[in-house]
DNA sequence: TTGTCAATTTTTGCATACAATTTTAGGGAG
DNA sequence: CTCCCTAAAATTGTATGCAAAAATTGACAA
């Protein structure tokens, strides 16, 4: 299950009100996220509508309106009269979306510095070390898993809900692309330096030092998944969660 | 005419092909963006699905999937079985667009500095020294149209796609915001010496600098969109452009 | 007046039907 | 065999109809 649904209209803005049924297009939004972000439709794919409505079991219309959620969060890309496929970002996009992630991390990281309680950095100090036990072990799912929990975490105890949204819509857009960043043991080890270093940076309250190690980590996970990308020509077929 | 007509599914990523007749929904959700920005629709007001389709001479059909456009972009807000309104932010809610921009902004200095070549720093000097003549001049609304013009331009030589399309988005939702910010006097002399810097640290690549002062510019402008906002509980009713 | 509740009206959500466009298949002509 | 053209099939775009939910109205009681 992905932790996207977090029901309708999800704009970053402040929005709050009891819903009852969710309306159907929400539903077959946040069921193609998963399938998007899971593999099930591989980047690049063609979506016919049909054929998605048979397997959710609902009709056209508030298809089309999932999928013109989608396209806006970048997962799909429309053409005219020529349907809809999985969004499949060129290495350009993919290093574009790092770049921004990083630069949101890195202004989540000071102001998460102006506001994080203590029990917040024990919190994170947490899933480091259940991050690091896992890395020990040579766990890469879990690892990632944490990884990811870490960075967003980080970013919601900003406490600005603009950012928390528009970090959740990019790193969706390249969820398989961060994954395979960590591939290598070498960078796994570095990337584990550098949460230490984060860490460190949080617990000091220091908001400048943890936005340059944040923005250098995202770098550095960029460049990995660059290298990844360029050794293996061939991916993984399904990489999930 | 708004500039934030740039075809179909707009989602930063790169994708170009010739297109020849628009869907009826792409052209809805420009219109609509049209009317919420420029204020014939005003915030918070509700939006009747049948109302606007008779106004635009279309179906529901096309009319909803605009809305899930607009929704996905922040600028109506979906309430299930309630219909939509236009987005209404809370003072928060547009203190952390304008924090996220900021950051976006700094990035996207740092990114130009590395790319720009003279002619850009031509034009942007050029649209700075008309800005500052609409200045003297008190004209506020050309000289908002140039404000804008140059923070756009400034983000596009960052030559990110993702930055410029997030950049758009965000931008979106706060333009009455940002159009309010210099109407006092006062302010409207520093944002002037602020872009002056801007411009300093463009001609002299300092990516680090040009992030510094952009950051501040923006955290500037929040503070005076705050004012303004506090001060004068009676808005104006149609800001446009 | 104020509050409550039910009937009516309005509005939204979804499915279906039809039109427009693109893709595919097939059949010559060179 | 390849290219080009045409007709059929598949797919997308839009309108309409109906069901479900919410908003409105108004009568009635406290």
């Amino acid at each position: 299950m992905s932790e996207t649904s977090q029901g309708p209209a999800t704009t970053g803005f402040s929005e709050r009100q009891p819903r009852q049924r969710r309306p159907l297009h929400e539903e077959a939004a946040d069921r193609l996220r998963d399938m998007i972000v899971e593999g099930e439709l591989a980047p690049g794919e063609r979506i016919r509508e049909q054929a998605v409505c048979d397997r959710l079991g609902l009709s056209r219309t508030p298809l089309r309106e999932a999928m013109k959620v989608l396209a806006a969060e970048g997962l799909v890309t429309l053409q005219p009269n020529r349907g809809a496929t999985v969004s499949d970002p060129s290495p350009a996009d993919v290093a574009d979306t790092f770049k921004v992630i990083g630069a949101l991390e890195a202004l989540a990281g000071e102001l998460a510095c102006e506001r994080v309680k203590e029990n917040d950095i024990a919190e994170i100090r947490v899933l480091h070390y259940q991050m690091a036990l896992h890395q020990t072990r040579g766990e890469l799912r879990e690892y990632f898993r944490l990884n990811q929990r870490i960075h967003e975490r980080l970013v919601e105890l900003s406490g600005n809900r603009v950012l928390i949204e528009a970090h959740r819509q990019l790193g969706g857009r390249i969820r398989r692309q961060r994954f395979v960043a960590n591939r290598s043991g070498a960078r796994w080890e570095q990337a584990m330096r550098e949460h230490e270093q984060m860490l460190e940076a949080l617990a000091a309250r220091d908001g400048r030092r943890l936005a340059e190690v944040l923005r250098l980590h995202l770098d550095n996970k960029l460049t990995a998944a660059e290298r990844f990308d360029r050794e293996a020509e061939k991916p993984l077929a399904v990489v999930a969660d």
